[in-house]
DNA sequence: CCAGAACTTTACCACTCGGTAGATAGCGGG
DNA sequence: CCCGCTATCTACCGAGTGGTAAAGTTCTGG
């Protein structure tokens, strides 16, 4: 793609600020959930935008940045649509229900979904500019489980077996867009939840 | 990591192109599985071997091509070690022995657990050079469970639902090697081969 | 209506990428 | 012993990488 000036050259289009900067983690977040952090540039992120790669750099001090300001606004949207969400009672009922919504709000997210399992996958490398922020994020997912299946035998067991079905179940929904992601999961809950 | 004459000049060696391509492949292996086929190099890999990237060219006349040779590789090779695996019968019992075996012998392969991890998530982009061969493997693996779970109710939610917990599992236990994998297997065969 | 702030640009830089062409050197067979 | 085969090398290419410096252009407040 050399993306030269095609029967037109670039109309140099000034944004604020702030529309800029949503505009620019808005479309890194979709070629980063495409194809993995590793293969995409600032080039590509500023052709995305409209703009130049050096114009990205004004808004973020580096590509390693701009990642990390990816998975920030990930996480502060999260916290805005799911804040009212409460923890639920350690009983079997709530926990399933309680998981059971934040599943069914998943699987409407797609794009985030896959933009997780690249980075996360990515992420394995100690070197890899997210590294710390997947190792975190998994220790506390792990622990918030733990504390909601407190009502089961093996709480730790169960938490890692819940959390490890839980993420295969969207990986598989990656590859294949067809399946019924919600029949699977109450097909597990059927029996985990008992 | 510039590499130079570091108190000694390269030494030449020529070794039989059957040891070179065997260790291209190894090395080539280890060094994906590490960070992902989109952050290795051909000069990555050469030097692992000691050679010029160049050299690893003479082996493989590209990038992609030693990818795929990579995979093929490991095909042969779980070919050899599981060949005498036999099909179970579809009960519960005969199941759930064949999948815990299989299950065993993967985690004593760390390495290529990471392999199909990080090649998994960055082939889901079509352009990767290895979205095709993913694509049909986990046609191919769906298909293969789906039989020996015909004693199930539903055979391929079921199916779905095994595949999903057990790549699931082998990735938690990828991000935190501390856990025990079997433990959490033996808990989830508990309810589901029943 | 002008001046300054700042958004976007062009012009670079040093480096790495995958890949090609041709020279060099180590090994086995005569 | 040396000659041919070929594994490996040096040298190079065009394109792309993240990033810096500074000029230009657009908007806005006084």
């Amino acid at each position: 793609m050399t993306s030269t000036d095609e029967t037109e050259a670039r109309r140099k289009v000034r944004l604020s600020p702030e529309v800029r900067r949503e505009q620019i983690i808005r479309q890194a977040t979709r070629l980063i959930s495409g194809s993995g952090f590793n293969a995409v540039s600032l080039a590509d992120v500023g052709e995305a935008c409209g703009i130049r790669k050096q114009s990205v750099l004004h808004y973020f001090p580096s590509m390693n940045q701009l990642l990390l300001a990816v998975l920030e606004h990930r996480d502060a949207q999260d916290f805005v649509t799911a804040g009212e969400e409460p923890m639920p009672e350690p009983t079997p009922a709530a926990a399933r229900q309680y998981f059971t919504r934040i599943f069914e709000r998943n699987i409407n997210q797609r794009e985030i979904i896959r933009l997780y399992y690249i980075l996360g996958a990515e992420a394995l490398s100690p070197t890899h500019p997210a590294h710390d922020y997947f190792t975190q994020r998994s220790r506390q997912a792990t622990a918030e489980l733990e504390m909601a299946l407190a009502w089961k035998a093996d709480p730790g067991v169960a938490a890692v077996e819940l959390l490890a079905f839980w993420q295969g179940l969207e990986i598989e929904w990656l590859r294949n867009p067809d399946l019924d992601p919600l029949a699977v999961w109450a097909a597990f809950c059927h029996r985990f939840f008992a």
